[in-house]
DNA sequence: TTAAAAACGGACGGATTTGGTCCGGTTTCA
DNA sequence: TGAAACCGGACCAAATCCGTCCGTTTTTAA
């Protein structure tokens, strides 16, 4: 199984509400409430998403984050390299972020690198629009929660 | 970065590495030389690759494991599938490893399935042929690892 | 002008996962 | 009969993950 960090995970799931209400703004209290995510767990994703230029903050009374462009212009390929780097296949771990130092020992590498391509594409072709859904499918229960429920999303 | 399991990286090196020499029983010791990856390792790993019928095993003296097809009839996808389950892009950890319990709940999950099934036609088009490489290619200096390297394969 | 609402940034720590080790047992060959 | 090799599972140290908790800064509205 080729794990997808939850952070990544919830990271979808927000999004796609947010494109729910593309140009309201949406304050993490909120968005935690909607989708039992933790609060500081929302809050410490959209910073980073903030970062990536995939949500606009709007500090202050008021503010928020709202989606910098229509969820359908949104690739998955997008918010998971926003949140773990660039899409690859690899379990290269040590430092070495984009670039192997001994990669003259590494040929293997250059045919991963076809495989990562293939999967990427998989990934660009599907938006955050492509993964919406509406509430009533997304929530048995609207604006509760069932009782000792898990935060919403692909979790079992 | 969407992690594969460090322990699918060395498989898919040894896997290559006994391709090279397709009939011959590869001794979990000498594939761990030639690898420079742990031999209690290698050994776990090819455990797990016999059960799942990639390589076949051959017990007692002057035994060791043979890859039960030509590696240009073995995919990465199965060996992704044999060391780490299912290929599914997904955060879904808790129990339910084939079936989630709250399916109604987990609406996005068909949406993740369609990009999941893109991903493994990627994986499944590759073979271990394809990865394999020759050994002058592979190491600099041929029986010995430079003096601290890491294991050898795709790691950094 | 001040107070409240909200994002920002980063440090911290517990729980989980990972991957490496070890060891006694079993099978096969010489 | 002994040595070589796989078998299987318990075990543990290290790394990672992810959730929490600060204090700070920015903006709006009373």
């Amino acid at each position: 199984m080729i794990r997808l960090n939850r952070l990544t995970d919830y990271a979808v799931v927000v999004l796609s509400q947010m494109g729910r209400d593309q140009d309201r703004v949406h304050t993490t209290a909120r968005l935690a409430e909607d989708s039992a995510v933790p609060l500081p767990t929302v809050s410490k994703l959209m910073k980073q998403l903030a970062r990536a230029g995939l949500v606009t903050s709007r500090r202050g009374a008021a503010g928020g984050y709202v989606l910098s462009r229509p969820a359908a212009q949104i690739s998955v390929a997008e918010v998971i390299t926003a949140l773990e780097g660039p899409i690859a296949l690899t379990a290269c771990v040590d430092g070495a972020v984009d670039h192997c130092d001994v990669e003259a020992l590494c040929a293997m590498r250059g045919n991963w690198n076809k495989v990562n391509r293939a999967i990427e594409t998989a990934l660009a072709s599907v938006t955050l629009a492509d993964m919406t859904v509406s509430p009533a499918e997304m929530f048995a229960l609207p604006g509760r929660r069932p009782p000792g429920g898990k935060p919403a999303g692909m979790l079992s």
